[in-house]
DNA sequence: TTGAAAGCGATACCAA
DNA sequence: TTGGTATCGCTTTCAA
């Protein structure tokens, strides 16, 4: 910037503001500094305005999985409705394991983001105390959590279960068996299955058989695998009712080289309304989640943050029953 | 930092030792700097350090779309191969336009990377003299440029399709559509049309017909519509080359509908060996792409680069035939 | 093994 | 409309 400064003989601090656009100094004087910067290939330093300034201009994201349309989904959608606001995001994944969420946030918290946003609502104890001592805003998402440390975009896992058990009781279905990773690794796998068992037990139905597809993240792999390991037997099973879209895909698949009839002998939801979903054939029964909305709204969200609101928000975005041909 | 420093009455030079672990520092004082500086909730400020050291301890990822598997996964592997390094990564998204890319790369270089990586070889004037410019290492990926900026890890696109219509052409199939985005939104969807002709004109066959499917990024849905628009008449090519998994499954599934036998009607082909090219039933002949190791292959260079290594390096990961049922 | 001083490149604040 | 000065929190360098 000095040099800048000295190649149009005016100090640093003009140049420094003419280079943010700062409306007092000549428009001339900006126009010409503007275009003698570019030309020596001046780059402006971000790092030291954050510095400076002490607003670094990021936001953080802790994902799970960047390898997950849905969260990808999310991602996309708070990286485009931010676009041109001057906000990078700082992307973490912690490949469903809440200590390598503890230690992502110790790292990205070094980088003064203006604000973190979560997915999920359970944290290690450390993860919160961290959160709380770093008073900056922090926004949970793709879940609602009893408590949550501040803003919250999401939906209810057990709810949106709720009303596929629902809606296969009502089509006569009574013996159900829920397919998924076990307990433990992948929160929103858990909560999708408690969904489907409180759901199920609410309508009197007899216990739900839990079938466990291997550690998150489970994908088509290993709903085929499932499939292979138990053989025609599970369809003594009125619906297998499956944590996601992928798994839910690799058990239709397998079924039907096993020749059973889908949904006739069984039927076969998923959940996340994944591309997979609708292309499929027979297209899959799944719940609807509004992946893009959650980035977005995170997105207004922090815009309100930005512009002064203090608030916390809590923002359900829902999620919808979307029937498809295997149910 | 002073603050820790008053608290363990030492000066803030020793705790910035202590908490980098110099090993001058001695050892019990470095234990109690660090559990005091704990206890008292200090956060290590990156930014500070980044601008002390004019180190950012970032690289700069560009990526064409985040919610594609075969790219998110490049991104896993170059983010998992690097946990612990104390890199963190920077992730942009270009949504395929190349003027996107260099907004995108002039907003990141502000922040000073100690790298760039880029996907694909073709970048605007402006983004190239940047890249120069900037006087970091450039990694392009996913590419082999022929006249690259710096580092590159990729793979022949044409050559890959190479392999898919020699493979045709042994069959026995003469007459083949390319379908695909039309040219120009996504240099790697082109580099693969040409491919095809390239390896057509060489076998003498006809000439190929290009069957558009819309801007990048294209997906199942497009595949889908493509044979929905053309009709069973689709069945009078002999094979129909897509430009990826998703666009062939779409077209695979479509053409099922029709009643159009597949492979013996007509032979479909994808590109990326995504899971949906496994886990379709029947499954998909596709040309395998290696990009979690691309991933790796590209935090092997950082390291490399980090650890001095200067002369630009040139890796190709290379493609393979992947038979399926489909042809 | 520890400490003092200087400075990274921008901007807030005050002055002209 | 423009400029001077101090300073953000850390680390390099030199000294003790």
């Amino acid at each position: 910037m000095r040099d800048v400064a000295r190649a149009v003989e005016m100090s640093p601090m003009t140049v420094s503001r003419a280079l943010r656009g700062d409306e007092t100094v000549n428009e001339k004087t900006r126009d010409r500094i503007r275009r003698v910067a570019a030309d020596l290939g001046y780059v402006y330093d971000s790092t030291a305005q954050a510095f400076r300034t002490q607003k670094s201009g990021f936001v953080a994201v802790v994902l799970p999985s960047i390898n997950n349309a849905n969260f990808a989904e999310t991602f996309r959608g708070l990286s485009d409705a931010l676009t041109g606001s001057g906000v990078q995001l700082l992307l973490g994944s912690t490949n469903y394991r809440l200590e390598k969420e503890e230690e992502l946030v110790g790292q990205l918290l070094t980088r003064n983001p203006e604000a973190i946003v979560l997915t999920g609502g359970h944290h290690t104890d450390v993860t919160r105390k961290l959160l709380e001592n770093a008073k900056i805003p922090v926004i949970e998402i793709w879940d609602l959590p009893p408590d949550p440390v501040g803003h919250v975009v999401g939906f209810s896992n057990a709810d949106a279960m709720s009303l596929i058990v629902q809606h296969l009781v009502r089509q006569g279905r009574r013996k159900l068996a829920f397919v998924g990773a076990a307990a433990g690794s992948d929160m929103r796998g858990v909560a999708r299955r408690d969904g489907v068992i409180a759901a199920a037990t609410a309508l009197d139905l007899t216990q739900v058989a839990q079938i466990d597809a291997g550690p998150a993240p489970v994908s088509m792999r290993h709903g085929a695998e499932v499939v292979v390991k138990l053989g025609p037997a599970i369809a003594t099973y009125d619906a297998l009712v499956c944590v996601s879209d992928p798994v839910a895909f690799g058990v239709l698949n397998e079924c039907r080289r096993l020749g059973i009839k889908i949904p006739d002998d069984v039927a076969i939801t998923g959940f996340g309304h994944f591309e997979i979903a609708a292309v499929s054939s027979p297209r899959l029964t799944t719940a609807g989640v509004h992946a893009n909305k959650i980035g977005r709204k995170v997105a207004g969200v922090l815009q309100d943050i930005f512009a002064g609101e203090t608030s916390a928000q809590w923002i359900d975005v829902g999620s919808e029953l979307v029937l498809g041909e295997t149910s």
